[in-house]
DNA sequence: AAGCTTTTTTTCGAGCTTCGAAAAAATAAT
DNA sequence: ATTATTTTTTCGAAGCTCGAAAAAAAGCTT
């Protein structure tokens, strides 16, 4: 099972610690990645020395800190040339593509629409592979060696991040799309969920809050959760973990989307806020996809005055603050994110939720629980696709050394 | 944050690891090491004749394996007198403790039974002391160096597992028993949480389903649940994971004996079954304890025929299905062991039990989650303790070597 | 019974890696 | 121009793991 240490192994794992020093801190300098790795100046230097032989860092050229006595300090930075990842983000009705070098900047982007629900399944796959194939062509791309592919989707991947197993936004399942990408470019792939995929990359903005422990919760048609413990993404048993939206809130409660009765997914996704505002039944079949702007009206009419928007907003946040209490009395109170469309009515949520946890175990300390809101999705997936790339590269690849960092073998195809 | 490793760790962790394969396979030879741990013949026997020459190891006497050519394998074991632990578990009305051998035999224990819900505080960490210091006393220990104490409570410790913070068996809070302890006797000592160590437990005998991820509930007066994930126990934020017994079943349903309404426990506790079958309100105060014997007679009138004991029990199970399956929505389905009182009327718990966890999310293969129970918690709690003491000793004592392995700094009082 | 085969364990030198100390480099202050 | 200060590199020492070879300890063969 866990394996012992070997002499080898010592160079990759401290190679990696500085180029996650680097990736994390900016531009630090040989003395400050010391102070972050704990490492001696001696290896320190031998191992940036041969980074940067590699053209995988490279010297900082800005120089505006000065004032200061001494040899001045030489900032290192990841070398953007040295690769590229591109990340593929696919959500109901949308497939978005963007090239990222390997210092983190986008150097292309492209978006399209497409019917995903009627969409057959192989044509679903060929979207997505003349979307790579497009991207991989584009001479932004020229100087790049892309190196890793991640690709987001709403719903459960297995435990190999290798298959989307099920997903809300196409009837069709167990689609590889890790082998079929690597099939078809060589590229090593890895499927994630989108919600795990904005956690990481509330990780990486580096709020102090966001660091060890906390969560990011997709309020949009259907509810998702990413959670960070211990400055790791908890992905479950089978990495399909954060199925947040399919807690019961109340047995035998409201019709889901899932088909089962009671779900979070079923107070407080976009359909059950409708549901509940419109007056129908909570039985009622769940609406295929509501616009963005008829759930903003929704939430002017709740802000406007008491009425059944307001109360559906009430309820989604009953469902919520319960919810997130029952889990926190497992994996103890954190940081939570609300993200999406339903953010932007997190005002009116914000009352009954706290409510709620306060009457939990977990909300003990209610008050000093902390939200916040990011109403735009999208670019924090993408975000979170490309830093678990570039991470990818770093520890799998450039951490190696030698020949295989800087000719990296791709798959045989 | 994240440290990079020196050179004087690889032996350290190779070390604990050749340790840690010894205490899980019984007696495996150094070649049986090498397979274990991925290292090469020449380390394992450096690292394994430095241990022997320490006194930590020892070669096997027995020699049964015959019949096979070549020179014979040579089986190494833990050397009981290498060290000692002790363990103390307090739980309602009860407070043992057990004096366990490196190899983690059990040397002396002894039990006994205070009015812990009335004891003042003073008088209840008094009793800890003595009991501790008998122990110590104990002429079973004359050989025996103790190098740790395990101190499980049946409620939360802080995040440093230093100090009780709360427990249900009495009203004094924030006991800092590891400060208490290590000023009085200078050995090292942690506080854990009682559930905690019956997954710990579990995880040490070895079964196949019990090496990666599985939960363990403890169905007795309150709920409990200890978690491990990826073969580490899972510790929320902070330390006082796993209060399942409070997550929010119904949304103000019946009354805990935490005061707030709703909760796993309140379905499923002893009290709450009791307080069911007798035909009283949900509202009805908890009841302090109800003594074992009661609640099997309460299953033997449930066995017997439909009634109010026996819709008890479904509800019991109900509330834990549910909330199980809300749990296994976000941690993914794991095996799950029943341990207590309740344990022993699982058959009637188990229907309603499986109908409940089939309507949740985490419930889509309920048929292929495995239950097991176990009746007797107290015995699996001090062997959880006694691992958990004696894996503290390998890995932060034993594996250092030199000079501090064999004669160990014991605390400053 | 002596020699041969097989398997386990130890020994030994080579090759890395990290570390501390000292040297070199680069700048501000005097 | 010289000195002080800080960063970075260089160099030798010490420690660890590894592979190959040797030693050890049995069963098997003739």
């Amino acid at each position: 099972m866990t394996v012992g240490i070997r002499h080898d192994d010592l160079r990759r794992r401290n190679r990696a610690m500085v180029l996650a020093a680097v990736r994390r801190s900016g531009e630090p300098s040989r003395t400050e990645i010391t102070a972050i790795t704990g490492l001696s100046h001696s290896t320190i230097s031998a191992i940036s020395s041969d980074l940067i032989a590699e053209g995988i860092l490279r010297e900082g050229r800005s120089e505006p800190t000065a004032s200061k006595r001494g040899r001045p300090q030489v900032g290192l930075q990841l070398d953007p040339c040295a690769a590229a990842v591109l990340t593929v983000v696919l959500s109901l009705n949308l497939l978005t593509a963007a090239a990222v070098d390997y210092a983190g900047k986008v150097l292309a982007e492209e978006t399209c629409r497409l019917d995903t629900l009627s969409l057959p399944r192989e044509a679903l796959i060929k979207e997505c592979i003349e979307m790579v194939s497009r991207r991989l062509d584009d001479n932004s791309l020229a100087k790049h060696r892309v190196l890793r592919i991640a690709f987001a989707v709403q719903g459960t991947a297995d435990s190999h991040a290798r298959t989307m197993l099920w997903t809300p936004i196409t009837p069709h399942g167990d689609i590889p799309f890790a082998d079929i990408l690597e099939a078809a470019f060589g590229i090593p792939v890895i499927v994630e969920n989108d919600c795990n995929m904005m956690a990481v990359a509330l990780r990486w903005r580096g709020t102090d809050r966001y660091r060890d422990d906390f969560i990011a919760v997709l309020l949009s048609h259907g509810i998702g959760m990413g959670i960070v413990l211990n400055g790791e993404l908890f992905i479950g048993t089978q990495s399909s973990g954060g199925e947040f939206g399919h807690m019961i809130h109340h047995p035998n409660g409201a019709l889901c989307r899932c088909g089962r009765h009671g779900c979070v997914e079923a107070y407080a996704g976009n359909y059950a806020i409708w549901r509940n505002a419109r007056g129908f039944d909570e039985n009622t079949e769940p609406a295929a996809d509501i616009p963005d702007d008829e759930m903003q009206a929704l939430a002017e009419k709740a802000r406007a005055g008491a009425g059944p928007e307001r109360q559906a907003y009430e309820r989604a946040g009953t469902a919520l603050g319960y919810s997130l209490g029952s889990l926190f009395a497992v994996i103890d109170p954190a940081p939570v994110t609300f993200v999406g469309i339903g953010a932007t009515a997190f005002d009116l949520i914000e009352p009954a939720l706290r409510r709620a946890i306060a009457e939990t175990a977990g909300g003990q300390h209610s008050d000093s629980i902390v939200f916040d809101t990011e109403p735009k999705e999208q670019m924090l997936i993408r975000e979170g696709c490309a830093m678990r790339a570039l991470t990818f590269v770093d520890q799998e690849i450039f951490a190696l050394g030698g020949p295989t960092a800087s000719a990296p073998q791709l798959l045989e195809a």
